[in-house]
DNA sequence: GTTTGGATTACT
DNA sequence: GTAATCCAAACA
């Protein structure tokens, strides 16, 4: 059953730990989401709302749901989901997924043949998606032939850690990833 | 008009 | 450890 809308209407951080074990289907590929970061409006020096007026702007321009996606680097996408709660607004960034189907096409996107490797890391993961810039401002919960979140039956154990790859608000508890999972992203934090 | 700093990855 | 590589913000 795919996700609604309604689930990126409440608070960030909890719509980011909550994301975690549900599938993310993006065409003919599809994997489990294991690791998420909530960032938030209010009181989140690292969120791009703090420093990017554009941010601001694509919230008030976008509705719940809707795919932030942000070129790092000036060479990976990043992928985003548009939160607008009641207790404030924010997004939830998707750091990795453990693949599911349409790993053959992956490992051709990424040119990697190790599944461990293929999407354990928010800029990996939109390769092998075939996520980028053109799917900025389209929506997770609105459009069927993009990509979007389904319920699944996985029994998964979400711990939270404090977030990484950040200079600012480092610690904050807010990146929630499935305990021993291999598909998470390595690099460490602090 | 020029400079700067990233939600990173892969290779040495 | 560090090169690769681009855009929005910030500064002059």
């Amino acid at each position: 059953m795919r996700i609604s809308s309604k689930f990126f209407k409440k608070d960030p951080v909890s719509a980011a730990k909550s994301l975690v074990g549900k599938r993310m289907v993006c065409g003919e590929c599809s994997g489990i989401v294991v690791e998420t970061e909530a960032y938030a409006t209010e009181n989140d020096k690292a969120a791009h709302t703090f420093t990017k007026p554009s941010a601001r702007d694509f919230i008030s321009n976008h509705k719940a749901g809707a795919a932030y996606i942000y070129l790092n680097y000036g060479m990976y996408w990043i992928a985003n989901v548009l939160v607008k709660g009641n207790e404030g607004n924010g997004f939830i960034l998707i750091r990795a997924i453990r693949p599911d189907k349409g790993i053959a096409l992956m490992m051709e996107r990424r040119g990697r043949k190790k599944i461990g490797d293929l999407c354990s890391g928010p800029g990996k993961l939109t390769i092998a998606l075939n996520i980028g810039g053109e799917d900025h401002g389209k929506s997770f919960t609105r459009n069927p032939k993009n990509f979007w979140f389904e319920e699944t039956k996985e029994i998964t154990t979400v711990t939270s850690d404090k977030r990484i790859g950040i200079s600012r608000s480092k610690s904050l508890l807010w990146r929630f990833l499935e305990k021993d999972s291999k598909f998470v992203s390595k690099k460490k934090g602090r």
